[in-house]
Formats: structure tokens, C-alpha cells, sequence
DNA sequence: TACAATATTTGACAATTGTCAAATAATAAA
DNA sequence: TTTATTATTTGACAATTGTCAAATATTGTA
């Protein structure tokens, strides 16, 4: 709960009373190892955030599973159509580690904002946030082959490689498990 | 004018008398085809909204240009990351037609976002469009090839061939000119 | 420890796309 | 209309990455 406070403040200082109601929507849950915090087909109810652990976002395209995001420790993640469209989700989402999650649910979320003016302002900070990586990993795939996407990931995640498979790791990046098998050793 | 109040309205409506206000801090202007909206190196203040036109929002990578985004008849547009975090732009915006552009300051929406809640969650839910069309377009530079990502963009936008020069489709579409070339014809 | 299961690496080859140069087509200017 | 300029297409070849199969390494479990 700490980090979250921590992040959130990052983003936008929210000013109480409003930072207290909005911290208080937040649930946190364990999840072991390989359970699901979210299935394909379900609408994706909750904006989460993982403490200490690793997450996995993924979904099925012609019989191979596409890794779409990893979040580790400290960070936010979520369905992102799901979540704001109300459809069900293309994307599942299982813990990689016995992880500390913690979930806002939407509906919670949305009548804060209703009441709330700064944490409208909040929330529309989080998703700028959101934007501005989404711009920033868009153009790391169209323009770096798979040598550059795997040194930006080293840096920006350097533990990421102890904790999550490779082939994991590979379909993250948009390259095969064999390409980024080769391109980490040797060349 | 009308149209952009028909796109508004699609996104949320907002009810008067923020309505009025925030329609009011909108500028026309038109510009000549070639002509600059922002060059690299200007903080971006503007969001922008081109009615009847064409622009090209691009920059420079190693000697080459690379067309970042095309938007053509009432359409958003906007250099993200310098307008969210006031800093120079690497893009720059140019008009690919004459075009009747609007155009927004990032001051006064800020300015009005402080006064009215609900403008606020009109521009919150602004930035969700733009993420999810960001989610969309990132999903297909990963995992369509050359043919089917020229086939995504001919659907939504059938007429672009024939008003933007192919080498900056190409780009915009992360493929060089020759390969596009091949791709609509033959194969 | 030894075995089984899973993960990663390596090799051979194919498919896709990029690069460079030249030819052709389309457009704008005289 | 003719010419000059710019845009697009085509060919030959190279670079990158993908595919499939097999070998090796790692990890978890009996």
C-alpha cells in the first residue's frame, strides 16, 4: 500500500479528503504463483497494481499465447479496452510469482470521479501516463529491431530476465524465443 | 465547426454552460498546403482538430522522415508527449492540403479543466479514445504484416491513396515505399 | 541423486522486408 | 504542348527474422 500511495502521489498529489476515499476503494489480494486475476471472455472490472511480485497479460491468437504486457513489482496495469469499452476481454491476466496485488474496482472508480473533481483529474493523469507509454513502446516496435527492444528492456527492467521465462519475455517484445535466444548471447 | 462539435458530442456531451465555454477557446485558421502548424523544437501548445484537410505529423530519424501520424477530415491530432509534458517537440505538423484547422491552447483547456468538472471528464475521456486507438495501431505494427496492415488502414480510410503521397503512407505504416508499392499491386 | 518435465539454445533453411539503382509514370511549370 | 521535376514501380540482391527440428541445459520432484 506504501508504493501505491507513493505512485499515485507521483501522478497527482490528491488532497484529502478525496486521497483517503480513493485509497480506500483499493483491495488487496495474494495471488499463488500461476492463478488467474483475470480470464479471457470476462469484462475486465478492475484497474490493479502489483506490489511485490510479477504479472503477465496475455491472449491467444492462432494457437500461440501473445505476451501483451509484464508488469513487475510497484506497477499498474490493466485491460485496457476492456476496462473502459465494458467488453468482455480479449486479454487474460495470471500471476508469474506469488504476488501482492492490489484492485480498484471501476464502478468504485467511476463514482469517485462523479463526486470528485480531483479525482477525475487524477484518473485523467493516470491515463495520460498511460498514452505516453503506450507512444513510447509503439515506436520502440516499429523502429528498433530485436537487439535494440531487448537492450531498452535490460535497462529499463534489468531483473526482468531472473524472473520471467524467455519466451515470455520474446513474445513481449514482438520476436520469436529463438531470435531473442540469439540475439542476447553472442553476436 | 459543426463537425467538431458532432465529434465532441460522440465522445461525451457535455452539457451548457460548459459547452459554450469550452467551445469558445477553439481558433479557426486555415492553412496552405505545405504550410507548418509546428515545427520541431516549439513546445506544442495546441490540440488540434482539422476539418476539411489533410495533415502529416512526422520527424526526423537518422536522415530519414518518418510520418508519425496522418489525419485527415475531422479528425483529432496532436503532438502528445510535448503538449502532456511541456517540452519541445520532436514532431513537427504540416498541412498535406489546405485545410480549415481547430485549434485549442494547452492553457486555456487547463484553465477550464480547473473550473469545470465536467470538461474535465470530457478531456479524460479524450485521452481514453486516443489510448485505445493507440493500443490498436500498436497491435497491428507487432503482428500484421506489410499486406494486411495496408489493407487495415484502406478500410478505415479508403480515400487516403488517393490525397496522401505514397511514401509517407509507407512510413506511417512502419514499411518503406518499395515495399508498399509491391503490396497493393500484384501478389 | 536420478529422473522427468520444462526451458533454452543451436542449426539449416525459408519468408519477409529492406537497400540501392534504374526505369517508368504522373504532375507541375514553362 | 513540351519539358522538367517529382512520385512510383521494378529488378537484383542482402539483411533480418521466422520456422521447424533437434540438442542441450535447467528445474522440480520422486
Amino acid at each position: 500500500m506504501e508504493e501505491l500511495c507513493i505512485r499515485l502521489a507521483q501522478i497527482y498529489p490528491l488532497p484529502e479528503p478525496a486521497l483517503s476515499k480513493f485509497l480506500s476503494i483499493w483491495k488487496s489480494t495474494s495471488y499463488e504463483k500461476g492463478a488467474h486475476l483475470l480470464k479471457t471472455g470476462q469484462i475486465s472490472n478492475y484497474m490493479y497494481f502489483v506490489g511485490k511480485g510479477a504479472v503477465r497479460i496475455y491472449y491467444q491468437k492462432e494457437e500461440k499465447e501473445i505476451t501483451e504486457w509484464l508488469a513487475l513489482d510497484n506497477n499498474f496495469f490493466f485491460s485496457i479496452q476492456s476496462f473502459f469499452q465494458r467488453v468482455p476481454s480479449r486479454l487474460a491476466i495470471h500471476a508469474l510469482e506469488n504476488s501482492e496485488v492490489f484492485m480498484m474496482h471501476h464502478d468504485d472508480l467511476m463514482q469517485l470521479c462523479e463526486q470528485s473533481h480531483e479525482t477525475e483529474k487524477l484518473f485523467r493523469k493516470m491515463i495520460t501516463t498511460s498514452l505516453i507509454l503506450s507512444q513510447i513502446r509503439m515506436e520502440s516496435i516499429q523502429f528498433e529491431n530485436a537487439h535494440q527492444r531487448y537492450q531498452r528492456l535490460l535497462s529499463s527492467s534489468p531483473d526482468i530476465l531472473r524472473r520471467v521465462p524467455l519466451s515470455y519475455i520474446a513474445s513481449f517484445l514482438g520476436i520469436t524465443q529463438e531470435t531473442l535466444s540469439r540475439v542476447r548471447n553472442a553476436r
